[in-house]
DNA sequence: TGCTATTACCGAACAATGTACGGAAAAAGT
DNA sequence: ACTTTTTCCGTACATTGTTCGGTAATAGCA
């Protein structure tokens, strides 16, 4: 399990980690369009070509904080506690997901405007269905569905109830971004139209 | 309401218009990131410095391009026959809401990856809210809900029921896209996905 | 019809970007 | 101590968006 990490390797990794960290920040303060390796190479004091000993190109770096920005949020959805009716976890899992999408504005853009789109990295199939927000719903939800707490509507499989509750999910988080609804309160009322949907799971 | 047009102004607007079609021809055919300005320009037999005659930057092509696609849109489901019952109605908006992003990924892709994250254009404020599927869809339910064909849940506003309508909408838009569910049979689903969705709206 | 001002378009050049390459310094392995 | 591998850098190149001055075409007007 724990494999012998020489100092080099390890080495290796902390700096690794650090382009990382500067190019999510750089995307944190300015958007990703003011993303470049000469800035990044910049913060942690490198120069330019240096950063193509620990990743082969631009994209390989964004490809690195797309699966990190996954993982993250696959964290944040499995730390949710279960404890409560399977109601409310479900509420809560869906709460964790627009905070991270609300706290994390221009990663999520990122992941989500990455995954999507021509060339979708062919990783993301099995992050998405295992590894991330998609295969936490589901465990949610049949979880669920096998206490007996969550009712599916007639005809309807499991794979589509987790299928119809992320899209949901990213739809709220996508339209938050818009400031659209900067009429005050978009987080209570997305509150409210989760508990609505999720309603109509619950057995009477 | 016709403003005389000069024939010079007519010939500046055919040449705009040509950009935007052959803007929009290479992102259909090879993606948004192979979208330059000296591709437009060869394409339509101009100098890249021309183009500026017409569009002071590419950021300003990208626009016009969201704006023409939403305004397309907008088009289609407005056309939509509204003559079946509300709840057939909406269904009909649904799935053309859905064909649209299926037939025009890229542009789909676009727009809501342009509209959404940093410096979204304000204009989508206005074009968000009357201008396009959002507008939309208030429109349809609203009727329905009029009629007295459809019944919002308890404590739900219409405004709620749109919100969370179309977020279903994009994210099933979204999600298609990733082609995790090329389990085949993703149309159907979706389409499943919007009946059950749909049905409770309707009054039983 | 001629003169003038505006418009349409081009070629060349510039700055910023991602990236390849060769070499130097440092570290590791023997 | 010598060799090999790993890091890192400086430089250079191609491609991008964009600017600028100039030239041809057109429109407006006398």
């Amino acid at each position: 399990m724990a494999e012998k990490q020489t100092p080099r390797e390890r080495r290796r990794a902390r700096t690794a980690q650090a382009i990382l960290d500067a190019a999510l920040a750089i995307i944190a303060e300015q958007g990703l369009q003011a993303l470049s390796i000469r800035e990044i190479a910049q913060r942690i004091e490198y120069s330019p070509s240096g950063l193509y000993e620990y990743y082969a190109s631009k994209d390989e770096i964004l490809d690195a904080l797309i699966a990190q920005g996954l993982a993250q949020l696959n964290e944040m959805l499995a730390h949710v506690p279960s404890g409560e009716s399977a109601s409310e976890w479900l509420f809560a899992i869906g709460e964790a997901y627009l905070a991270f999408a609300r706290e994390h504005e221009q990663l999520y853009a990122l992941i989500f405007g990455h995954i999507f789109s021509p060339s979708g990295l062919v990783t993301s199939l099995d992050q998405l269905q295992h590894n991330s927000a998609y295969g936490q719903l589901r465990h949610c939800i049949q979880t669920g569905v096998e206490r007996g707490a969550f009712i599916l509507p007639s005809g309807e499989s499991i794979e589509q109830q987790v299928y119809s509750t992320w899209a949901l999910l990213h739809g709220l988080a996508m339209l938050r971004m818009t400031r659209v609804s900067a009429v005050t309160g978009i987080d209570a009322i997305n509150q409210q139209v989760l508990r609505s949907a999720f309603a109509h799971l619950n057995r009477a």
